[in-house]
RNA sequence: GGCUUCAUAGCUCAGUUGGUAGAGCAGAGGACUGAAAAUCCUCGUGUCAGUGGUUCGAUUCCACUUGAAGCCA
C-alpha cells in the first residue's frame, strides 16, 4: 500500500491555510507548502504567509527556507518537497501539501522526474536578449523548430520563455525537450495522492482578494518591499512575486500608489483565474467550497481519506 | 427659466455621406515539465436613452420627452 498524502490546492484568498492547519491538527498531519513564492525569506506580508499563530503548532515544510537572491525551481521543489514527505512519514505523520503553484503540485502528483542539469545564465540572457526584436524571435523559434518540431506546435511564437527553454534543455542535455518529457515520465508514483480543490464564487473570491489587498498595504507591505531591496542585491525569481514588483513600479515613479493598488489587485484577481484553470484540468480533484465551515470541509476531507 | 452640446458593450469612446455597429480597458475561457504569483493563446449583440415623424428602410435626418454637462439669466 502507497502511503496517503493530501493535496489541497485552490486559487488564493479561498481559504486553504486555515482548512489545511485543522486538517492537520485532526490527522497527525504536517504541511508542506506548495508555493512558488512562500517559500522565500522577508517576503510575508506580500505572500500571505501563515504566522506562528495561525499554524496552531503544526510544523509547515518549504516555506520561509530560501533567500530571495537564489534561483529556486520547480525540480528544486519537486526534491525538497519529497524528502519532506519521507521526513514526515518517518515520524508516522500524514503529509499535507497545501499551496496554490500549480506547476509545483502536478510535479508532485504526476510524479514528474527532473534530470540534472546545469542552467547556463549566459546563454540565456543571450536568448532574451535577442528575442527582443522581433524578427531575432521568429529566427529563435525556427532553431528551435529545427530541433524539436513536436515540441514547437504547442509553443506559440511569443512565446519567449518557452521558445528559450527548449533550446536550452538541447544545449544542457543534448536531448530535445520532447525526450526528456518522456523521460519524465517513466516511473511509477510512490504515493497514493488525494487532492482536494477548494473554490468560492468568483465574485466573492474578488471581493476577499481585494479586501486582502487592502489589508497587505495596511499591513506594511511597502516597508517590507524596502527592506527586501536593501537586503538583497539581485532577485532572479522572487520579484516576480504578485504585489513586489506593483510596489517597485510605484517606488520608481511608474504607477501612483492608488494606481499600485489597484494593479495588484487586479493580477491576483487575474492570477486566481489562472490557477483555476490549472486544477480543473484535474479529473480525480473533489471540489471543496470555501465558504462552508472549516470545520465541514475537514469532514469532507476525512471521509474520502 | 433660456440657449448650446451630449446620450452607442460593465467603463472610456469610435462609427454608420440612412441599409441595425467596433476599438481600448474591464471581464470570460484555455495552454502550461527546470523563470510559473512567470509566460502565452482565444473570445466583442448591444432595446446605438424613450416616443413619434419623414423614408422601401432610422442607431444615423426631424420633432418632442427624459437625463447629463456647459453657458446666459
Amino acid at each position: 500500500m502507497k502511503p496517503k498524502i493530501v493535496v489541497i490546492a485552490g486559487p488564493t484568498a479561498s481559504g486553504k491555510t486555515a482548512l489545511s492547519i485543522e486538517l492537520a491538527k485532526k490527522i497527525n498531519g504536517e504541511i508542506i507548502s506548495s508555493d512558488s513564492m512562500q517559500i522565500y525569506k522577508d517576503m510575508d506580508i506580500g505572500t500571505a504567509k501563515v504566522t506562528k499563530e495561525e499554524a496552531c503548532g503544526i510544523k509547515h515544510y518549504l516555506v520561509d527556507g530560501i533567500s530571495p537572491d537564489v534561483r529556486y525551481t520547480v525540480s528544486d521543489f519537486k526534491k525538497d518537497a519529497e524528502n519532506s514527505i519521507e521526513e514526515i512519514l518517518s515520524k508516522g505523520k500524514v503529509p499535507i501539501i497545501v499551496g496554490g503553484t500549480g506547476l509545483y503540485v502536478n510535479s508532485l502528483i504526476y510524479g514528474i522526474e527532473y534530470q540534472d542539469m546545469e542552467f547556463d545564465e549566459e546563454y540565456r540572457d543571450k536568448l532574451m536578449k535577442r528575442a527582443e526584436e522581433p524578427e531575432e524571435l521568429e529566427k529563435i523559434w525556427e532553431e528551435a523548430n529545427a530541433i524539436d518540431p513536436e515540441a514547437m506546435k504547442k509553443i506559440s511564437k511569443n512565446d519567449k520563455k518557452r521558445i528559450i527553454r527548449v533550446l536550452e534543455i538541447y544545449k544542457a542535455t543534448g536531448k530535445t525537450k520532447t525526450m526528456q518529457e518522456f523521460l519524465s515520465r517513466q516511473k511509477d508514483l510512490k504515493y497514493d495522492y488525494k487532492m482536494f480543490v477548494v473554490n468560492i464564487e468568483r465574485e466573492k473570491l474578488y471581493e476577499k482578494i481585494n479586501h486582502r489587498v487592502d489589508i497587505m498595504i495596511e499591513g506594511g507591505l511597502e516597508d517590507e518591499v524596502k527592506n527586501l531591496i536593501s537586503k538583497y542585491p539581485e532577485f532572479p525569481t522572487a520579484m516576480q512575486g504578485l504585489g513586489y514588483k506593483e510596489v517597485v513600479e510605484y517606488f520608481d515613479g511608474i504607477l501612483t500608489r492608488e494606481e499600485m493598488i489597484e494593479k495588484i489587485k487586479q493580477e491576483t484577481r487575474r492570477y486566481a483565474k489562472r490557477q483555476l484553470t490549472w486544477f480543473r484540468k484535474n479529473e480525480e480533484a473533489i471540489w471543496l467550497n470555501g465558504e462552508n465551515g472549516t470545520e465541514e470541509n475537514v469532514n469532507i476531507i476525512l471521509k474520502e481519506l
